[in-house]
RNA sequence: GGCCCCUUCGUCUAGAGGCCUAGGACACCGGCUUUUCAUGCCGGCAACACGGGUUCGACUCCCGUAGGGGUCACCA
């Protein structure tokens, strides 16, 4: 097992592809494990039925590993939700190969928190509660009518088992309530320090469903004690819910692992990343914005930019020091570093590491992740050989994100009449000046025409000649050719353009264009 | 609203009483390079929320105010 004995976890629920702010928790947890040699669990929370999205578990499992955050146990694939059978009969542990401590999907765990729930039944440090959801929205309604705070009251005396019974033989839901002491509880958390909650602000809470399923709180600390959770590092948005988990812990003898609670991630307007997020902007026909890990893997992003990115929103290497690998990260990476504030998504300090990255990678790495964007995208050009890719990429550096590639250079592999001639490019570079544009390509055309071989060094030659041949610049020619490949006025450098596109298809496309500025005439 | 957390350039941050004339990065502005678009290079603008203390000395410590955030479910 591990030298140090500390192991991490990372829990999300299966409610949709990764988000970004889980993926930032899930690699602070990576990272310190990695850091003290320790493991990284993964768990999923899946225990409210009702808010499994299907499909979840795969793109989870897929998105963590797109970023290369491998976990050392936990489920493997999504097939472990099928193998163990119908849910609630689980309890079996250490099958295939997820690790020592499974099964890791909180669904399969039933029986252990039905076990421990009533330990803590049988100990007298929880009860049957026996008030309906509808009850209790009333009472908390009614103290808002009242102006005071709502406080769940223990009932006196305490439902008894024998009348639980009988609620449920009715129909009606039972849940289990854990009871709170009356001494307050101090939070050790090691980024935030000591934070006590008076005891008053606690109340009795729910630790078992009315359906028999635990809540949230008593799953996550069984489970943090029986996978022997060394650190818990998660959003501070759970700051309010440690509290609970301490107390919870307590009466079942459990140690309290070491807490530390990481800023939250905000939008540049300060509000929360949500997926909903990206519905507005649709909505007002605006491209939506990347908030899941997914979205960012289909706009093109590098996992190391990305990565690297979110490793400084609340962390820094305490020098000067941005741009490093994950294994560096993983080096300096310590909890002490991690700051209190909360820290905004800079999309456009993303797009500018993501720029360096992608010229500091090798090109194999860089065409296995172009390939990977081609093919999640499904873009036809996923078919192309590597060595055309790596032509691709090599041919257009100095790009931000993979769909600038596209936008660079995608005309090279479309039809020759799919080409799209912009208006204001043609007026600008063909038609000006008496149609001038129209004139050197007519020129040009017959020297190319008789080119050979067709490589861009001999091209480079051939219109170096040309140029001086008719007294002009190089742009004079090459914008022409630029527009009349490409429609547009945007490509790589010309010689390479024009090697890329071929002599055939150079030579039609440039006399399609005059063609259709002899139409225009 | 109660409770809790936070507060250095627009943004991410460095700073752990004199090293600060507050450093870096992104963005922005200007210039250079360039056959287009990018890239690259050089330069510039820009912050210690406010008010009290403590101290010879406060960005750094304490208190208050303001602002921001989180949380108050049979959701995780």
């Amino acid at each position: 097992m591990s030298a140090s004995g500390c192991r991490v976890r990372f829990a999300p629920s299966p409610t949709g592809y990764l988000h970004i702010g889980g993926a930032r928790t899930a690699l602070f947890n990576w990272l310190l494990a990695r850091r003290l040699g320790g493991r990284f669990v993964l768990r999923i929370e899946d225990t409210d039925r009702s808010r499994h999205v299907s499909d979840s578990l795969e793109k989870i499992l897929a998105d963590m590993r797109w970023l290369g955050l491998e976990w050392d146990e936990g489920p493997k694939d999504a097939s472990v939700l099928d193998s163990a059978g119908a849910a609630g009969d689980a309890g079996t542990s250490g099958d295939g190969g997820e690790g020592d401590f499974g099964p890791y999907c909180q669904s399969q765990r039933l029986a252990i928190y039905q076990e421990h729930v009533q330990r803590l039944i049988d100990a007298g440090h929880a009860y049957y509660a026996l008030e309906t959801p509808e009850e209790l929205a009333a009472m908390r309604e009614q103290a808002r009518a009242n102006k005071t705070d709502y406080k769940y009251r223990r009932p006196d005396p305490l439902p008894t088992p024998e009348q639980a019974q009988a609620a449920r033989d009715e129909g009606r839901p039972v849940v289990v309530r854990l009871k709170m002491g009356d001494a307050d509880i101090t939070v050790t958390d090691d980024i935030l320090g000591e934070v006590t909650l008076a005891a008053d602000q606690l109340e009795d809470f729910v630790i078992q469903k009315g359906d028999g399923w635990p809540t949230y709180h008593l799953a996550c600390v069984v489970d943090d004690a029986l996978m022997k959770i060394t650190h818990v590092l998660r959003g501070q948005e759970h700051l309010m819910n440690t509290p609970k988990h301490i107390a919870i812990q307590r009466a079942l003898g459990f140690d309290t692992p070491n807490y530390a609670h990481l800023p939250i991630i905000f939008n540049m307007s300060g509000s929360k990343m949500s997926k909903r997020d990206k519905e507005k902007a649709i909505k007002k026909g605006e491209v939506p914005p990347e908030i899941d890990v997914h979205d960012f893997r289909a706009s093109g992003y590098l996992p190391e930019a990305l990565l690297n990115f979110i490793s400084l929103l609340g962390w820094s290497t305490g020098d000067d020091t941005e741009q490093i690998t994950l294994d560096e990260t993983a080096r300096r990476f310590a909890v002490e570093g991690i700051g209190k504030g909360n820290a905004k998504f800079d999309r456009d300090k993303l797009l500018s590491f993501n720029t360096d990255w992608a010229a500091r990678v090798s090109e194999d790495r860089l065409l296995e992740c172009f390939v990977d964007y081609l093919q999640v995208n499904d873009s036809p050009l996923a078919d192309l050989p590597d060595a055309t890719l790596r032509r691709m990429l090599e041919l257009c550096k100095g790009f931000r994100t993979f769909p600038d590639v596209i936008a660079k250079i995608g005309f090279a592999f479309v039809d020759d009449s799919a080409i799209e001639y912009q208006e204001k490019a043609v007026r600008k570079v063909l038609e000006k000046n008496d149609g001038a544009g129209y004139a050197v390509l007519r020129n040009v055309v017959a020297c190319l025409e008789s080119l050979d071989p067709w490589t861009a060094s001999a091209i480079e030659a051939e219109l170096t000649n040309f140029c001086e041949a008719n007294d002009l610049k190089l742009g004079g020619v090459a914008q022409p050719l630029r527009v009349a490949l490409s429609g547009g006025m945007v490509s790589p450098a010309i010689y390479d353009t024009l090697e890329l596109v071929g002599r055939d298809r150079t030579i039609n496309r440039i006399k399609q264009t005059m063609m259709q500025g002899s139409e225009q005439a």
